[in-house]
DNA sequence: CTTATATTTGCCAATATTTGACAAGTCAAT
DNA sequence: ATTGACTTGTCAAATATTGGCAAATATAAG
């Protein structure tokens, strides 16, 4: 499973019958870019996440989340400190949601 | 809280009773860098975390947990879907795990 | 086997981001 | 007013990311 967000909207896209290639101008960039953004080489930049849900008619809160998800998996995929890491970073997202 | 690992750093640099100074330099920076990093304003490289945590004594697993949880405090912070995309991190890292 | 279409891959220049280094600044103690 | 510790701003250099193109691959059809 290399990017959950990737994987999601190629799916999405099969499923809506639509080519990279009717896809990609709508998002102003080429074919060989949304290849490489769908199979994760590459990421989609945060600002097109809802135009891309548009596009394939899905939830832009969902492919929010899964983009950001390949972010943090970025961040500590291969650390042995992984998951003490994510306890303490949600401890601090939490904290400052208590506070607004 | 601007950075977990900066505050830490910092509070251990004083209980060791050391200047930037005196720990810049086995750091091969200078004071300014190492104070912004303590305050948060960047960032420490990866590899030189073992480093700074045999300078301060102090367990550089304890160090890199919270250096990696200002990695991802930093991607999710003002994301309204940022526990979620934590939970779904969280089982990617978790189920690669199992698969090791 | 050849053509056509969809996707993938590799490369490199353009762009953006991060870093290192230095100078000048504040602040507290003397 | 001087000293020492730390902070802040700036900017060029180093790194990383992106965009765009061309060529490669894959699959299906004739």
């Amino acid at each position: 499973m290399k990017s959950q967000f990737g994987e999601r909207v190629r799916t999405l896209r099969e499923k809506q019958n639509l080519y990279l290639r009717q896809v990609a101008p709508l998002l102003e960039m080429d074919t060989a870019q949304l290849s490489k953004i769908e199979k994760g080489v590459r990421q989609l930049k945060r600002e097109q996440i809802p135009i891309i849900a548009e596009i394939l008619k899905a939830s832009s809160d969902e492919l929010m989340t899964l983009w950001l998800a390949d972010q943090i998996y970025d961040v500590v995929k291969d650390e042995k400190m992984a998951n003490e890491a994510m306890q303490v970073a949600e401890k601090k997202i939490n904290l400052k949601k208590r506070n607004k």
